[in-house]
DNA sequence: CATCTGACGACCG
DNA sequence: GCGGTCGCCAGAT
């Protein structure tokens, strides 16, 4: 499986915010949900310009473990993202990705299917 | 091929 | 609001 629409979906992610797994895997389709939203992410290569700290759990809940936790809200401070505990305040630093953020492509004006 | 595991999330008590 | 269960599914063992 090729993550890489997630790494450049994340990537769009400016700085001072931050989205949660579900809205990546909703964003991009993703078979397995939330959760293989997450296993990409474990999977992220560094030094490539990723800001996975930008990702957080539901609710603006930090999961990822030690110790990595504490790089994490190291560079979301960093970027003025308040933290209390470890979780964000979603109504402040949410950020939601274009509609099509599916690769933010020129949409052509083919026929558009009818959705649900 | 059978299990286990996890950077998830919706639900429930 | 916190902790436990269950559904999901791709990798790892």
């Amino acid at each position: 499986m090729s993550w890489k629409p997630v790494y450049q979906l994340v990537k769009t992610i400016p700085r001072g915010h931050v989205v949660t797994y579900g809205q990546i895997a909703r964003a991009l389709r993703l078979r397995g949900g939330a959760r293989t939203a997450g296993r990409a992410m474990a999977a992220a290569p560094s030094g490539q310009g990723i800001p996975w700290h930008r990702v957080l759990g539901a609710g603006g809940r930090m999961l990822i473990r030690e110790p990595y936790a504490q790089l994490q809200r190291q560079l979301l401070m960093s970027e003025s993202v308040e933290l209390h505990g470890a979780r964000v305040d979603m109504k402040r630093y949410a950020w939601t990705f274009p509609r099509n953020a599916k690769k933010q492509r020129t949409k052509k004006k083919g026929p558009r299917r009818k959705r649900r």
